[in-house]
DNA sequence: ATTTGCATGTAATCTGTTACATGATTCA
DNA sequence: TGAATCATGTAACAGATTACATGCAAAT
């Protein structure tokens, strides 16, 4: 399928980037819905270069580090919205260790299923809250031209992700009495 | 991490089951939240008997279909237990396509966007009947202590899910008007 | 000076999918 | 008798993580 490769395509085709900015991103923003390492990240920089989707010119910080920028090719491009508009069908339901251990949970004591559903619960609570932190920085609803409002859709879809996944904990925690 | 691993002993630790059961499991009720194919399951049964964390007998079907019938032994149960038991770290966000598809989506014109939204939604509300009609099959909650009870858990969690996923691509075609 | 972050890469391993391969049973 | 399902396995490949490996730059 090559995601990865579109992914960095589409990071690409807004501005040129180091490999090492690329992680960042994955890092940060593209956090909620997609992500990879650098030893991921690196080869596949390499591979797109040999696809000619990518070249790359060589700065230099300090006096002697190299940084690779890679700046997206015409063919890139064209590969890339040949993906973007292409159709897609809905990945398959995640897999979730949580989920599978709360379909095992009558195993557990009564006890200790409340504890694994309270302790899910308050992480989910607080990466809820780093959500809405990220959110307090869009003032308002970002203009929908900009590369902004997508931003904002994913990370509204996130929110709400997350706010149903501790509905449903309280939910389970609730019946459990 | 092993998780296919303790998937398969939970399931066993309720029934004894065959490679081709545990298939027809992860196709159905685990869905939601886990799956493994014929190809990845039968190479993890062999190895758990390696581990004697499991043992088979082989039962005849009609005059010669060999099936072997695997059953969970004391120390596969005591490695179940102790995996259930211990601490969960909440899996870091899936990916999902549809998501960096969305993330991308200012690149589009603005009624590709909608086709794109649209389409989604059309999806995923259609996976969405798809399991209302299995929480259909349970007339009433079931009784704390059965293992309805948790099945009835992640499937009250897929269904609070998708119906967020609906509200939220519904409201990225209203921000998007 | 030392630590943290910037910057790039490879190797080994694990997980998972698709394809290859075979054969029996059941139902229409 | 033919198709769908039951039943079990391996091989090749793709995708992703962890560990190995190196060195410069900036801040404390």
């Amino acid at each position: 399928m090559r995601n990865l490769k579109y992914a960095i395509l589409g990071l690409l085709n807004e501005r040129s980037m180091t490999g090492y900015e690329l992680m960042k991103e994955f890092e940060s923003t593209l956090n909620e819905f997609w992500s990879a390492k650098h030893s991921q990240i690196y080869p596949e920089l390499k591979k797109l270069c040999d696809e000619d989707c990518l070249v790359y010119d060589i700065e230099i910080s300090g006096t002697s580090l190299e940084k690779k920028v890679y700046t997206i090719t015409d063919k890139g491009r064209e590969e890339f919205m040949e993906w973007l508009e292409s159709d897609t069908v809905i990945d398959p339901s995640p897999k979730e260790i949580a989920r599978l251990k709360i379909f095992f949970s009558h195993q557990l004591s009564g006890d200790k299923r409340e504890a694994l559903l309270n302790d899910l619960l308050l992480q989910h609570q607080s990466r809820l809250e780093h959500l809405l932190n990220n959110q307090k920085k869009f003032n308002h609803v970002p203009d929908v031209t900009q590369a902004e409002f997508s931003d904002y859709l994913v990370l509204l879809g996130a929110i709400m992700r997350e706010e149903t996944t501790c509905n449903w904990l309280k939910e389970c925690i609730a019946l459990c009495k």
